[in-house]
DNA sequence: GAGGCATTAATTGTCAACAATTGAGGACAA
DNA sequence: TTGTCCTCAATTGTTGACAATTAATGCCTC
């Protein structure tokens, strides 16, 4: 079917590592499967060249890992990876929160309330657990890393973090009904930004974290495969 | 001269994003210098396969700047830039001093000891600033870092934020003595870590780098070459 | 039969030529 | 003189062939 689809505009290389994020977040191409450079030049009719450049793009995202004179494979998340990324994301989010709230103006009470709502309301539609994996709960934390203005926060989250969450949650699916729970978090993280208030803001958003951390350690337990 | 020089193991895109590290950081191809692949590829008796491959490796740093159909530049430091980055770099050490504190064995205080004795007899014998912008601070960071046991962080802070930071500071110099202050703060944040107090070690590290900005930020004033 | 070593097929790293895009410079018209 | 358009040189993006490295296969020795 397609060779490479769609929107011409812009380089190959560029639209071949989208391509291939989308195939490995989306499942196929599973943890660990091989991304031979000829396999996927291929694949798309094109050269190695973009090829090799796509993936050294996804290997910054870190959802491929390179090895010298070995090659690319899709990246196999472990638990040491999973708290560090939690690690990593909860200092980030909280500074972010905080500085989100230090430049918070009169209208965002009433952006963040749309938001929020939209949130709930897709919540009532699907009870069980389909807020925290799709694009519901990452809104909300992209919309606060947007406010703080700073650009190295944001790619981290959204070029890095996010990504490799993406990947993690590949196995993980049903985040058990936590989606009202953290609804309600973000609500109370919300206010805080609006209030101005960086120091609770901060601290809101890095329990909220490290509450979300928990339920997915948890079930990081159960599915065990490996002690490590 | 050297064509690549030295060492011959690695790959060739790798030895040549060392080559130009060391270029850019050292103030040889100062900021904005446009980075021409076919000059780079002459210039160090290479294909150009390479080259672009070691300028996206730089890109990624932070250290250059590549603008798709327009070739790279070294990166060039704005105030805003600044900011951004110690902000990042506050969260980001703020919550390694944290981590370090929780695994802290008990060796660490003589660990910390020896390294703070050592850091000390440098500024006696460079009294005027050379300490904050040699190896001796960000060695210290990079001890905290590494006892985090957190490979996102040691990834963040040793392969882009302290590129660029060397990158910011090739411009101001004399970081005006600021090492003695420095390096008590540098003792108290060792003891809060040394005695597993991870708060602590947290806030200092947090006030350490905020004040480190304080005193670059002033310098940014005095020679303000641009409003923004 | 098991372990170690040379050989070989497959894959990545590098090269040099080709195609496409950009930005500058100049000619021309208003 | 100024603004616009066109042309062209320079640079980046892409391609396919060549070289080097790796990892597995089979053979030989113990």
């Amino acid at each position: 079917m397609s060779t490479i689809e769609d929107k011409s505009r812009g380089m190959v290389s560029e639209r071949l590592a989208d391509e291939l994020r989308e195939d490995i977040l989306k499942g196929r191409r599973p943890s660990g499967a091989r991304l031979g450079e000829v396999a996927l030049a291929e694949r798309f009719a094109v050269s190695r060249g973009p090829v090799r450049a796509a993936l050294n793009l996804l290997s910054e995202t870190g959802i491929v890992t390179i090895v010298p004179n070995s090659g690319a494979r899709v990246r196999v998340m472990g638990r040491a990876d999973a708290r560090a990324l939690y690690q990593v994301r909860a200092a980030l989010e909280a500074e972010a929160a905080g500085l989100a709230a230090a430049r918070a103006g009169s209208e965002t009470a009433a952006q963040f309330g749309k938001l929020l709502d939209q949130h709930a309301g897709e919540i009532a539609a699907h009870p069980e657990g389909a807020y925290l994996q799709g694009v519901g709960d990452r809104d909300f934390h992209m919309v606060v890393a947007r406010m703080a203005g700073n650009p190295i926060i944001l790619r981290y989250l959204s070029r890095e973090l996010y990504p490799q969450l993406s990947l993690l949650r590949l196995k993980h699916r049903n985040v058990t009904g936590r989606g009202a729970r953290a609804l309600n978090e973000h609500m109370r993280i919300a206010t805080a930004i609006a209030d101005g208030d960086s120091e609770v803001a901060g601290l809101l958003m890095r329990r909220h974290i490290r509450n979300s951390w928990t339920a997915l350690e948890a079930q990081l337990s159960e599915t065990a495969e490996d002690p490590e």
